[in-house]
DNA sequence: GTAGCCTTGATC
DNA sequence: GATCAAGGCTAC
C-alpha cells in the first residue's frame, strides 16, 4: 500500500501548510473537499460524480426546471443540475482523461499551485486582521452585496472567491478599487440600487477616469472588466500547445479539431469574465446560467469579430492565439454553412470597422448581449432588464448621442444573434455526425440553450 | 448510481 | 521518497 493517501481517509491528507484547504466547501454542494479535482476544490463524492458522468458520456434530464437546489442533502436528486452546477463552478471537462490512464499529474498542477498561494495570501491577511473596510472594501461590498445562492462562503461563486483567488485580469484589479471602493457607492445596496448607484448622474464627468472627462463612469467600468488580451492570448497558446503535443502523440490532429479547442477556450474565458464582472456577479446562479447559456454563441463570435476590427490587418484573420492565418489559407471548401458564417462575419467585420467602433464601445454591447432581459424566467428579470437599459444609455452617451451611430450599432447586433444561430446549427450538425471533440464546454453549451424552456 | 476508500504514477 | 490528483474498486 502507498504511504501517503491513505492518510486522506484519516482526515490527514492535509498539513497544516494546506489546512486553510479543509475550511473550504465544495462549490457544488457545500460538502467538506476533499482536495482539487478536475479544476477546483471539490469534495470526493462531487469529483467521483464528476467523473462518472464524463467518462460514460452520461445525458440526464431535469423532471423539474433546471433549478433544482444543489446540497449535500439534495446533490442526488437531479443529476442534470448537479453537472450543470460542476461546469458551471468551473469543473474542467478536459481534466477527465480520454485514456483512463492513472496517476501523474495534469497540466492544472501549476494553477492548483498559484490558487493554494492565494489562499495562503488571504489567510494571512485575515489573521493580520487587515480586513476593514478601508483596506478592503471590495470585499466588504462583495460580502454585503450579493446574494450567494445559498452557497457558502467560501464556494468559489461566492465573490469573495473572485475577489481573493481568481487570476483576476490586471485591469480587473484597478476596478475593485476604482468606484465600488469610493464612499457613498454600493455598500449595503440591492443588485437594483448598485444598477442604478453607479450610473445614476451621467452628466457629472468621471474625473478618474483614465480615458477622460467624457467617458462615461459606466463605460470606464465595463472596459475595466475585460481581460488583458496579451494574457488571453499566452493563457489559450500555451494550453492548445500543450493539446496539439498530445493528439500528434495519438495522431489525431485536424483543423476542426483545433478550432474547436480554441473556441472551447475562448469560451471558458468569456464565462470567467461574465462571472467577474460587474452586476453579473451580484445575480443569483440560477439567472447567470440562464442568462449565459442564452447568449454564449453571440459573445464568441462577437469576440472573433472584435479582435478583428481591433487589432486584425486587412486580408488574414487574427486568432485569440495572436497568430494571423491569410484568407487564402481558409477552407472555403469546408461547407455551404461554415462558407456563409465566414462570408457574412467578414462583412459585419467591415461595417464595424467603417463605424469605427472600438473598446469602449464593444465592452458596452457585450453588456447589452449578456444582461438580455428576453431571457425566460429570470428570478431578477427587473434587474438584468435595468442593467440592459443602464448599459444602452451609457453606449448612447458614449457615441456622444449620435443617433445614426448607435442605430448602425443595434443592427450589427441583429446580424450579430443571426450568425450566432447559424454558427449554433453549424456546431450541431458536426456534433451529431460526432466530429466534435469530447469533453468540450462547447457541446455542453449547446446542449444546455437546446434544452431551455 | 453514489460515495468512501484504495491504487497509481508524474512531478517535486 | 513524498506528494497528490488522477482512475479504480466496492459496499451500499
Amino acid at each position: 500500500m502507498d504511504s501517503g493517501q491513505p492518510l486522506f481517509s484519516k482526515g490527514m491528507k492535509f498539513n497544516t501548510e494546506q489546512d486553510v484547504d479543509l475550511e473550504e466547501l465544495c462549490p457544488v454542494c457545500g460538502d467538506k473537499v476533499s482536495g482539487y479535482h478536475y479544476g477546483l476544490l471539490t469534495c470526493e463524492s462531487c469529483k467521483g460524480f464528476f467523473k462518472r458522468t464524463v467518462q460514460n458520456n452520461k445525458k440526464y434530464v431535469c423532471a423539474e426546471n433546471k433549478e433544482c437546489r444543489i446540497d449535500k442533502d439534495q446533490r442526488k436528486r437531479c443529476p442534470f443540475c448537479r453537472f450543470q452546477k460542476c461546469l458551471y463552478v468551473g469543473m474542467r471537462l478536459e481534466a477527465v482523461r480520454a485514456d483512463r490512464m492513472r496517476g501523474g499529474r495534469n497540466t492544472f498542477g501549476p494553477m492548483y499551485k498559484r490558487d493554494r498561494a492565494l489562499k495562503q495570501q488571504r489567510k494571512a491577511l485575515i489573521q493580520a486582521g487587515s480586513f476593514s473596510l478601508e483596506s478592503s472594501p471590495a470585499l466588504v461590498y462583495s460580502a454585503n452585496q450579493i446574494d450567494t445562492g445559498g452557497l457558502q462562503p467560501d464556494s468559489i461563486l461566492h465573490p469573495s472567491y473572485f475577489v481573493h483567488n481568481s487570476p483576476l485580469p490586471t485591469a480587473q484589479v484597478s476596478y475593485q478599487r476604482s468606484s465600488l471602493c469610493s464612499p457613498g457607492s454600493s455598500h449595503d445596496q440591492s443588485p437594483q440600487d448598485a444598477a442604478e448607484g453607479l450610473y445614476t448622474n451621467p452628466d457629472k464627468p468621471d474625473s478618474s477616469s483614465p480615458q477622460g472627462p467624457k467617458m462615461p463612469q459606466l463605460v470606464t467600468e465595463f472596459l475595466l472588466c475585460d481581460p488583458d488580451e496579451l494574457q488571453l492570448q499566452t493563457k489559450i497558446s500555451a494550453r492548445l500547445q500543450q493539446e496539439q503535443t498530445s493528439w500528434r502523440k495519438h495522431g489525431n490532429t485536424s483543423t476542426f479539431r483545433l478550432l474547436c479547442l480554441m473556441a472551447d477556450q475562448t469560451l471558458l474565458s468569456i464565462v470567467e469574465w461574465a462571472r467577474t464582472s460587474i452586476f453579473f456577479r451580484q445575480l443569483k446562479v440560477s439567472d447567470q446560467m440562464k442568462l449565459l447559456y442564452s447568449c454564449w454563441s453571440e459573445l464568441l463570435i462577437l469576440d472573433i469579430i472584435s479582435r478583428q476590427v481591433l487589432y486584425g490587418k486587412e486580408g488574414s484573420l487574427l486568432l485569440v492565439t495572436g497568430e494571423e492565418v491569410h484568407f487564402s489559407n481558409i477552407p472555403f471548401h469546408a461547407g455551404p454553412t461554415l462558407y456563409s458564417l465566414i462570408q457574412r462575419g467578414l462583412k459585419l467585420v467591415e461595417k464595424l470597422h467603417i463605424l469605427k467602433v472600438d473598446r469602449q464601445e464593444f465592452a458596452c454591447v457585450k453588456f447589452l448581449i449578456l444582461f438580455n432581459p428576453d431571457v425566460k424566467d429570470l428570478e431578477e428579470h427587473q434587474f438584468v432588464e435595468r442593467v440592459h437599459e443602464q448599459a444602452k444609455g451609457a453606449l448612447l452617451e458614449y457615441t456622444l448621442c449620435n443617433l445614426g451611430h448607435f442605430t448602425h450599432l443595434l443592427l450589427c447586433l441583429s446580424e450579430l444573434r443571426s450568425l450566432s444561430t447559424l454558427a449554433e446549427d453549424y456546431l450541431c450538425c458536426r456534433n451529431l455526425s460526432g466530429e466534435m471533440p469530447c469533453n468540450n464546454l462547447l457541446i455542453e453549451m449547446l446542449h444546455a440553450k437546446c434544452s431551455m424552456p
